[in-house]
DNA sequence: AATGAATGAGTATTCATTCAT
DNA sequence: CATGAATGAATACTCATTCAT
């Protein structure tokens, strides 16, 4: 039962670089992408500042991993725990379920996700090509497997009510994050889920 | 019938003040916020660098006047057009059209108000306490009347649907401006509202 | 006898670009090239260090300025002081008289123009290729009117005997350069020419 | 007979020594002295960063022995070539067509000696008390020889002497080495030699 | 002896802002 | 009011060297 030897340096490489992630987060939470400094990360990680550079390219490449690392293992969940469902409304309603827990779970995390990650058309086109863009075709394909299966109108395009739900999930976790006094994400996420699916208006009878 | 001695140097003032304002919106989507340097604003303002700082405090001042000049316009120009109109579902229709066509008509513009004003949390808390707080509190009391008038389902709370509708649009509004072919953005109008009005559930008839 | 309004600006850039080069000099000769901070070079012209940049386009051109500077006086000089002299022999004992009178008044600046100037190929290069090329064509035009005037013998190419020439000139220099006690540059003036001129053979009277 | 068990591991030692500093010479030649990296030279040499350091102090002390280790070879072996000579003059002439064809046949290695081995006055002194001295004064010393046997003027210190010839010699290395179109680099010892001899002034017959 | 991951000192350059003219 | 030359603080990144394995 002994540890192959391989392993082991291996398990701390990858630890050693989870560990610079966190520290990523909790700067960039802290003090913001910018005012953050790379000799602040390093500290908060327990490493050298040169070590940084043995894990990541520079400090862009720190966020965009940050991003990247995030919505992979969100996707990765996605995909498990819609895998036995049936229906694609059920099915998005898990995965906006998934987005909105994940981030509740890690504040510093959501902060980064919403806002640090944002900050120029370039950046932005980067993760949109990115993890980003495999994350809104994930939402985008639930919404038109559910028009096939007439669980939702036909007469919008796959794209337009991503955008539009995509929307709505992002701004009630920005409106979360820059509340005074927050709450829990989550208990958002029934009235979202139904306010999108039922629509706003008042319906007679 | 003589012009105001003191007029006239105030329209002059404000010729330049907008002037450097335009040239702020031009460079920052050109090159963003940050690579943008001030130098780089008076210059297209035709001004000296030192002038920039006989109109605004300084650079983030610069960024936070575009943004609170637009929306202040915007605000004024809505709650003229709405000031007519009975339903608040309509009037709230108007509001939206009069958002989309706003970025619409300014591409650069679009860009600012999008993407470099969002750059930080100080900042959108800033703008948030700011116009734009105003700008969502019109939105909110168009929903709190809609509620009261019957027209809008009460069982959401208005801060709650707000952020909804303008989540859903100002997403819109970034997916078109990251689009390579984005097309008119005013096209979304009709669908937007009428899928947040109608939910995307299909409905029996 | 008013100063033009022009021209007093001008003076005073003038001043301190030549205050900057100055400094530039002394500190590149106490220190090296490498070692010498720019923070050094505007402490030592005392100027802010962000001031270099309105002067130099960066620590590299700077070098290259030192040695265009003095090698474009260097040559203008010599053109000047051979103006009136027929013998290109004579010509040519003149200007190695002023190159050698040139770095014995300045030993920093000796030192930078015969080390610090020569750190890599690259380097090497872009002098050649400038100022460096038109004093070496200099050289080369003096012995090949001397061939043709029937004063230096015809079966050296001129630019293989610019090579020598240079290069004992530049080897004294050297040599003067790193000596302990190294005296007065000018003296090896006189046996120098004598004997590039007359060869190191004993010639049978 | 068998070989010592204490020689062969010696002579793998040593064969290591000359592969990092072969690598050396390559890796500086290509990169210049300071823009090469000591990876870079571990990795042509086919060993680890840290074995370098078994073997040379640092990066300096690698090129100082580069240096050191082809002068050592240049005098043994001009030492040994002119030992059954007579004339002074013909020695020298045999230790400069030794100098030339030692840098003719080695490229990278001339452009190491001639240029990356002089970016500093600490790093000439260094040569200059060591190895490079030493030919120096074996230059020196013939030429003293010479003027004793009376075929080298005695008017000139075989000091002077010196510094010209090796200037000489040094500056038409340079000129090969910096030319588009270097050609044979021995092509030149003929007439160099003649022209250090006779000197470069037209003789009546 | 050999390895190579980790270290951390060191600096050129930019640019928002100021203020003498 | 306007100018624009001057200021100087602030920081990501490199790479020679070390040392635990």
């Amino acid at each position: 039962m002994q540890e192959s030897a391989e392993l082991q340096p291996t398990d701390q490489r990858e630890e050693k670089r989870r560990r610079i992630l966190r520290a990523a987060i909790d700067e960039f939470a802290r003090k913001g992408y910018f005012s953050a400094r790379m000799a602040d990360v390093a500290k908060s990680a327990a490493v050298a500042d040169g070590t940084l550079y043995l894990y990541f390219e520079g400090k862009e490449h720190l966020l965009v991993s940050v991003f990247d690392d995030v919505l992979s293992r969100a996707i990765d969940r996605a995909r498990t725990e819609i895998a036995g469902v049936a229906s694609p409304l059920e099915r998005l309603r898990i995965v906006v379920r998934l987005h909105l827990e994940t981030l509740a779970a890690d504040r510093s995390l959501a902060h980064v996700i919403q806002i640090e990650t944002r900050h120029s058309r370039r950046f932005m086109n980067l993760i949109t090509r990115g993890r980003l863009g495999e994350y809104l075709e994930l939402l985008r394909s639930l919404i038109a497997e559910g028009q096939e299966a007439g669980e939702i109108r036909r007469d919008v395009s796959p794209g337009f009510a991503t955008n539009v739900v995509f929307g709505a999930v992002d701004e009630i976790v920005n409106s979360w994050l820059l509340a005074d006094d927050p709450g829990d994400l989550t208990r958002f996420h029934a009235p979202l889920m139904d306010f999108l699916s039922a629509g706003m208006v008042e319906h007679r009878s």
